[in-house]
DNA sequence: GCATTAAAGTTTCAAATGAAACTACTTTTT
DNA sequence: AAAAAGTAGTTTCATTTGAAACTTTAATGC
């Protein structure tokens, strides 16, 4: 942001006793966040659907059960930030779409280990150059040190972020 | 996005003709984003909700009033990144809370200047200290060299995922 | 100038979402 | 070991959302 418009939307920097009485929308950063990954998520939700018939919540549950084969549908809910009603809809139509399989639990038959078919890794495998493709066009123009310095910025907002939560 | 996480979410890095079999979902740009809107708007609307009764639209409309009095709800589509029907309904809410007022236009009676009413005013001249410090909560470690470099990458994100909406 | 097309907002309707209740099972307490 | 409390996942239900149809008014074509 810079600094001029930092100081147009700080109520400080304009005087500590005035009230501000406008915020410049476009320069505010949970709006430009939530626009941004808006537009984001509508491309990819699109392309996903249309490709593969697969909606966001069952595309996070895929790529993390390819790398995660047997997670259960609680320990799904953290790693993929879905909660656990989205999980049991996203397994619930992997199983019939023969993407997903469930194994109950020995030790615990409340839960079942989730693991991909055949079908379901072959989906991945083709679904993964897209969504790479997708971000790769998307940094397509920072260098390798803007990319880094970009996962640093993200990571600190996302902790701060979280830290955030209740107040 | 450290180098050695770049490659192992890359295809091309791996091998030029192996398939990639999995993708580390922390690290994909779009998972991020989405994630850390969403925890954020989750803090900012229930905020707003609990204190004021209003909606991230509402809340969106209202800041965009402040500081353009008079715009019309297709103007303000643009500007808020929301639709017609979203904005129909924001409006109605905030003019039964006595926050807006339309005047309707003299050269088009389709369409209505939006003005916020001295509550509407009220109003946002409340929620501007607690948004704003919520965004300098969240930058607050960053500094103000950082806050330029993240706007930065911001912007040209955005453009970016414009020109991509469509492939 | 009348008919057609288009635009601004609103309403309707169907799908997506998520909180709360529920079911089936497990763990803890006494 | 029976009762109580807790957990995993599902279902229900009420709310939110957005696309499409609609209404009213304006612009364009003939």
């Amino acid at each position: 942001m810079r600094k001029m418009d930092r100081v147009l939307n700080n109520v400080k920097a304009v005087s500590m006793n005035e009230m501000q009485r406008s915020l410049y929308l476009p320069r505010f950063l949970p709006y430009r966040l939530t626009k941004l990954s808006g537009m984001i998520s509508r491309s990819l939700a699109a392309k996903y659907s249309k490709m593969f018939d697969l909606t966001i919540p069952e595309w996070r549950i895929v790529a993390l059960l390819g790398s995660n084969p047997g997670l259960t549908a609680r320990e799904i809910a953290p790693l993929a930030s879905l909660d656990k009603v989205s999980i049991s809809r996203a397994v619930e139509r992997l199983i019939k779409s023969g993407r997903l399989e469930k194994k109950t639990l020995e030790g615990d038959r409340r839960s079942a280990a989730l693991f991909l078919t055949q079908a379901g890794q072959l989906t991945l495998a083709e679904i993964i150059p897209l969504a790479q493709d997708y971000e790769n066009k998307l940094l397509a123009e920072f260098s390798p040190e803007e990319i880094e310095q970009l996962d640093n910025f993200l990571n600190r907002l996302d902790t701060k972020a979280e830290e955030l939560q209740n107040c």
